[in-house]
DNA sequence: TTGTGCCTTGAATCTCGCA
DNA sequence: CTGCGAGATTCAAGGCACA
């Protein structure tokens, strides 16, 4: 299979006089943007390594291998060299995008710094940068950092006053049940049948969520625009503008993705007219968790909190849990044990007392929730 | 008020040989903190400005000062003169970190990618990319991108290797309901009664809220540490500081924000007692070595030990290593090995037989610990 | 057919103290 | 500074077997 990494054509592209259309281009990807036209390209949709520095293995807790992202691609000798990979692709990227055109660039922190930094000194003009927030992302096991939930976007027109890109508002308000869409995106991982394997192996690595691609289209382009992915991989930038009636460019190096795309893109049905449709996303009753209202100053830690009957009490500490009789933890645990229950629902158990009227610590919950919408 | 601004020491300040604890120091923050022993600070949490057209209020790296508002810098002067004001600070802030110290940075897209980059090159290393979802943020009214809706913050320590940093996992976890904390944090933007207000207007006009602050400070810093702010504006993090029982540094060079924040800090009432605990970590407990309980006459030699699935079985010996087919170790290398796994917890792991029911011999373990309480 | 429980898996810069 | 060994550490989904 490492032969496949130096499948390159011999020399420099031919130029193209016109776009190639729906294919995927065999190459390197800044060889392959700078024999394309310059100014032809509608929107940019780009993944490129991240340059993830890990070092050792990584077990779960239950013993059980983590599968790491360790190809060849995402190795680079040094910040130096991957800044230089980045100017380059996004100079010709720069080339070839339309005076209307945008361009997508997805990364994580490892990166995005790095790529942002580069888009700004080349000229290109921030327009927002995008969180995606996992639903399920993966937890970190070792108990040493916040768990990386997210990775960024960042979406650019050409440079300050480039201000004829398509955004398309009232698509993006109508897929947000008629509100504003935020620049936090909140989906879930690419897995399960989604998820493209080889020999019961993932495909690719890193493969990205279709829903994700859906929106980004759907946001930024117009049926019948030109899409270039230069880091194409698995296909989903291919399949969503195939699926979406959106013409794609794929540029990949190596053969086994682009045997992988091709399959994966030849299988979409497109979609037509009302087909295209949107479901709203499900909005979930959203989780607070009894420390948020602590840290916001709704309950202030060293408050005492007691049952209906007042037989129990406990106090406030500044991680949001409760203290009983020497016996610490959250809300539910110590208002399961100071009853002997098996458990309990701290929201209904617990109450402040105010002015002689005892309130549950729900009411403050429900207060919360009505804030988030 | 145009006059403040200007309002600086005339000399480079005079070094201090001892930390001015729970004091706001006036004066350019580079300065300040190049005045400032070196190694001495747990965490430096920095609101920079964010305009990229500097105001006149930077200062080249020969500490020239950025003339008039009015010059006509295009983009790029205007990137790098900041980029170099950013090289400049974070740089004063490597030196006056300790080395088990942490820094947070927070940023829009407007400067958070020249942050992160520079950070990068000065070494720091990025623990955790922070997002920042706020419930209530402005609406975007021209309809012409997404809503701005987040905020991003950079945890980093020193450098690779430098991980003697403090993380709170535990009490980030009970915090968030007993799930694990992660990088996305929904909380709301400042405003209401916390708003600062000076004659009926915003008396800053970037306030952070507390509860921001003080799920950083509770996660990245223990009771007694020194904090230092180098823009400290309203004072959020002094504020939270003082109320969380750390102690702060503010920097600031202008009279309006210096008065403002002392108000403010004046008016907190620490939290003492129980009310500040936190939940421990689990590493910082008395480390029991499993030979004690034999010692102690908890085990005896002899006593057969289980897994939870009965599937495995060791004999414990009396100098405290266990024996399962003849092969001998402690606990925990016993457990791996009978699994075949890299490593195995033998506290958790094995049990004893009792009356049919299956008690971990880390039950022992705890009743040991309390004896020593 | 539907519900339950078990198993697998995901862009991860993933330990620490002591000899 | 390196090596060794104790011992701490996971959340949400999807697939699948089985009741």
């Amino acid at each position: 299979m490492k032969t496949s990494k130096k499948v390159k054509p011999a020399a420099t592209p031919k130029p193209y006089t016109e776009l190639p259309l729906n294919q995927i281009l065999q190459g390197n990807c800044i060889e392959l943007m700078n024999s394309l036209p310059e100014k032809s390209v509608d929107v940019i949709f780009a993944d490129p390594p991240y340059n993830m520095q890990l070092k050792g293995e990584l077990h779960r807790p239950d013993n059980s291998h983590v599968s790491a992202v360790n190809d060849e691609w995402d190795k680079f000798d040094s910040l130096a060299v991957y800044d230089d990979f980045t100017r380059e692709w996004l100079t010709a990227a720069h080339r070839i995008l339309k005076d209307t055109g945008t361009i997508w660039v997805i990364g994580s922190y490892h990166n995005i710094y790095r790529v942002g930094s580069i888009l700004q000194d080349i000229g290109y003009w921030v327009l927002n940068d995008i969180v995606w927030r996992k639903t399920n992302p993966m937890p970190n096991f070792r108990g040493t950092r916040f768990t990386n939930a997210h990775e960024t976007m960042l979406w650019c027109n050409k440079g300050e006053g480039y201000n004829k890109y398509t955004f398309n508002y009232d698509a993006m308000k109508a897929l947000n049940e008629d509100i504003q869409m935020r620049s936090d995106w909140v989906l879930p991982i690419c897995s399960g049948k989604e998820r493209l394997k080889v020999n019961g192996h993932k495909g690719h690595s890193t493969q990205k969520p279709e829903s994700l691609l859906y929106r980004v289209l759907l946001s930024s382009t117009n049926k019948g625009d030109v899409v270039l992915d230069p880091f194409f991989g698995s296909g989903t930038t291919g399949a969503v503008a195939k699926k979406l009636g959106r013409n794609y460019i794929g540029l990949e190096m190596e053969d086994k993705y682009i045997s992988l795309a091709t399959d994966r893109i030849n299988m979409v049905e497109p979609l037509t007219g009302d087909a295209l449709e949107i479901t709203p996303a499900k909005r979930a009753q959203a989780r607070i968790p009894f420390g948020n209202l602590v840290e916001r100053g709704m309950i202030k830690p060293g408050t005492v909190l007691v049952d209906p009957s007042k037989k129990h009490s406990a106090k406030v500490r500044a991680d949001g849990t409760i203290i009983s009789k020497d016996d610490k933890g959250s809300i539910h645990q110590i208002g399961a044990r100071v009853q002997g229950a098996p458990s309990c629902n701290g929201w209904t158990f617990w109450h402040l007392e105010v002015q002689n009227n005892l309130i549950p610590i729900d009411t403050l919950r429900q207060q919360v929730r009505a804030e988030l919408h």
